[in-house]
DNA sequence: AAAAATCTTGTCAACTTGTTCAAATCTGCT
DNA sequence: AGCAGATTTGAACAAGTTGACAAGATTTTT
């Protein structure tokens, strides 16, 4: 069979590239079978590129796919071990950051900001774009697979931000925290789609290229939204 | 060939079904096929779903689909023909009644219900759930094939909803408007995707099969970013 | 230098894809 | 009853799919 196929070793790859510890032959073919990937699939999605597109894209055999990632699913798998700790590790300091914030409203800001800025920036960076918009599909993709990435890679940190947003919002029902929470990831899930929709009806005014026009007005709304969107009833049955 | 392919008379089918005007034989094969297509779409998407499969659910012969519909594409299309209508007749009635409204500030809030309530309606409406994931997996999805389908059947009325913000929000400059409108959708889309994170995280307290309660907590979300969400300078260039 | 592990390559088989075809059946109309 | 058009059917098609293999080339270790 294969020596080491599978998803193995992608953390030494990429998590401390600096230190060289061996980097190995294949590793040049990994990177360039990987990119190729990132880039089909965010434009088409999982089901719309076969692997033969994409090793074709990469100027590599095919087989070479099923070896170095052990078939389809693997070589997404890769992506987002590849791509995801850079966001997570982000938010995560943003959300330290703004624990050391004692004025409530900027805390509330901040974050927002830890949410939000980590996945605009990582968008605008010219090659991690197309991840942007796999994590965009598979945000919103009900299939069971679909769940089951984004439940390992980014539930644990999702906890972490609804955790936050309850002590900046002590008057809260947790009920209005999750709500708030998932309104954010959507709106910004659908900025980084990038449909192109957002240029076409604005006539170009709006661009989601502008790394720091979007953030603006998006944390803006959202904080806004946040700090001011209380539902007015407590949630009694039976009210039409 | 084909006496009568493609998308031909899908209007009068769904339209004015009342007034039995020639009831084809094959309608009823039609509407099995479209209603299999749809729930198969909507959980897994154009690419995920092969018209065997389809096919099957349905209790046809494959070729069938091919017959009624002209293809994989007309399938699809059709889909949308059947359902839209609805939700855009739902949203210009919505709209007309805002416009009625004196009071800026219900008045904002009407559009907002204009644009949400028919989209969260048409999600709980037993028959039609799979559509709204169809819808939520299209509006955000970059491909050429679905900027097309949205771009058809939803941005004039996208076009509408942004032109009754603007006379709710007069003093905001279009940018706002946009921006402001993008995050309306997204996190509508969002909830409407049903990938079931929103109940995973919250642990069951919010449930978007509670039409009233997802209703209420989305729009006071929405209206509040709208109201209070300003950006703070306006944009000249080279800011950093 | 020899041996062992790793990497690359072209080809292959089994299967699914969307679509088409000719023949059969059903339908309503004169 | 008979006919024309609409509908249904099962089979077939060409093209593309994934994953696997053995054999060769390369690198690393002994």
């Amino acid at each position: 069979m294969s020596p080491r196929a599978r998803t193995a070793r992608t953390k030494e790859d990429q998590g401390h590239e600096a230190a060289g510890q061996a980097p190995r032959a294949g590793d040049l073919t990994r990177t360039k079978i990987l990119h190729s990937a990132e880039d089909l699939f965010g434009e088409h999605g999982f089901d719309g590129v076969s692997v033969r597109q994409i090793a074709l894209a990469a100027g590599v055999p095919v087989a070479l796919v099923n070896y170095h990632f052990g078939g389809k699913e693997g070589l997404y798998r890769a992506i987002f071990e590849m791509r995801s700790p850079a966001i997570v590790d982000d938010r995560l300091a943003g959300l330290r950051l703004a624990e050391l914030e004692p004025n409530p409203d900027r805390k509330l800001e901040l974050i927002i900001r830890a949410l939000i800025v980590p996945m605009i920036h990582l968008r605008n960076t010219e090659k991690n774009s197309s991840y942007a918009r796999i994590l965009a599909r598979e945000t919103s993709s009900p299939s069971r697979h679909s769940k089951e990435i984004i439940g390992e890679f980014f539930d644990p940190v999702a906890r972490k931000v609804t955790e936050a947003m309850m002590q900046a919002l002590p008057d809260r029902r947790p009920e209005e925290i999750h709500w708030a929470y998932h309104t954010m990831i959507g709106a910004m899930v659908f900025i980084m789609a990038d449909t192109g929709r957002i240029n076409r009806l604005s006539d170009g005014t709006c661009d989601p290229d502008d790394e720091m026009s979007t953030a603006t007005h998006l944390v803006a709304l959202l904080h806004a939204a946040l700090k001011h969107g209380r539902v007015p009833e407590p949630p009694r049955k039976g009210n039409l």
